[in-house]
DNA sequence: ACCCTACTGACAGTATGTGTCAGGAGTGAT
DNA sequence: ATCACTCCTGACACATACTGTCAGTAGGGT
């Protein structure tokens, strides 16, 4: 139980001091030699918390770790319980965790009078059933999206015909019917959309693609929009 | 690596859970087994968090433990703009606002290099068509569920025949159909469920009800739970 | 140029975490 | 009163993750 709460050290020292906290510091007040220190900032960072260290200065943990109070009103309070809901309702089990967690998180920065009543949002979502993802973890699909990692796909045609396709996932849309997978297609050297229940097998490939930062997404949103118009 | 986090996860699963949750279901979740759960618990009450166990029930985590909330983690950003997407599509014209509201608030609390990526999440919610709302406006049914406030309904059955009857308003359910308003319904005596399409014309009521904080939609809900079991 | 600092890699010993098994005790429903 | 469920504890063996030491690279500030 020595390490946990190590990390949990780490940051509150770096937080009450006003300057930046230097390695041997904090190996020096936690009792353990600077290399675990190193080594525990780098499990830290690779966690997510914004641990900024600059060679010749020392540590320091950038605003953005804790959450700041928000205010959101009564009906804000209801659009996020009723979105968190919607997202149980079609998200994969990764993203209803997340969900949870969020309305968990808001209720904890809201003040207290605001906390029952997100008890009591009277808004439902109830499962639509039958809405099951087929062979593919939809999370790991998300994964690919946000790295821009190509994905090798075996896909079953209206027909029954499947075909071996490398694709570049772009985006997953939730119909009420079914939920499909936007991607660059190798294969037709275009844009697809590939209802993930139709998807047989799927292989996360090292290769990368480069989505350019959300260009990839934009031009597949324009193509899509002047599709419906 | 793997401890450290885990530790952490155990504390978030229990806030965000509502009910009692057991070492089973942790110890699905994580991964670990049911004894090293125990292990964990144990860890963490040493450390002062208040975690209450009982034997048959399961693991609450007792209010009044304040730990400071986390930033939220990219995951929580994608559940929260797909919860609002999918909120816009559903919920009534205020609803859509408070929902681009609370992305927008997020949004401008979180580190700036999430900022970017929210504007990138690639979940999409396209609109379902047809689910309109008839000649109901759902905000101000909204508002008088929250105010305990009776409405006055027209409302028209499969067959067509209008009836008009008195009800407390107690949950509004979005089902991928349609729409649902569930209320206490004096003329039945009972809970109803209305289509709020067919509802043909409503008057909201000076007079209140007595729904005992949550009570009333508590008992709904346990009616319901019981309907579909 | 110099010191301070963040970083990385290799290596070896050991402390620590983990699963399995086995059992005790309390709770709630039937 | 039984049963199913749950929290909880102890013991033990195995694996692995953690740690310190040493050595070296690279960047910042004066």
């Amino acid at each position: 139980m020595r390490k946990a709460d190590r990390l949990f050290e780490i940051i509150e020292t770096m937080r009450a001091s006003d300057r930046a906290v230097t390695a041997a510091e904090l190996s020096e007040e936690l009792g353990v030699s600077e290399r675990t220190i190193y080594r525990d900032v780098a499990g830290l960072q690779g966690q997510g918390v914004p641990i900024e260290g600059e060679a010749g200065i020392g540590y320091v943990l950038r605003p953005g770790f804790h959450m700041p109070p928000l205010m959101f009103t009564l009906e804000e309070l209801e659009a996020v319980v009723l979105g968190a809901r919607l997202a149980e309702q079609k998200g994969d089990e990764a993203l209803v965790k997340a969900a949870e967690r969020v309305v968990a998180k808001v209720k904890s920065v809201v003040p207290p009078e605001m906390k029952t009543r997100m008890d009591q949002v009277a808004l439902y979502a109830p499962p639509t059933y039958g809405a099951g993802f087929g062979s593919v973890d939809l999370s790991h699909v998300r994964d690919c999206i946000r790295d821009e990692r190509k994905l090798e796909i075996a896909y079953q045609d209206l027909k029954g015909h499947v075909t071996e396709r490398t694709i570049w996932p772009v985006a997953v849309c939730f119909f009420a019917e079914s939920t499909l997978l936007a991607a660059w297609c190798e294969l037709r050297n275009d844009f697809r959309h590939f209802r993930v229940d139709r998807i047989n097998a799927f292989k996360q490939l090292d290769e990368k693609f480069n989505g350019g930062g959300g260009r990839l997404l934009r031009s597949w949103e324009n193509q899509v929009r002047g599709h419906y118009r």
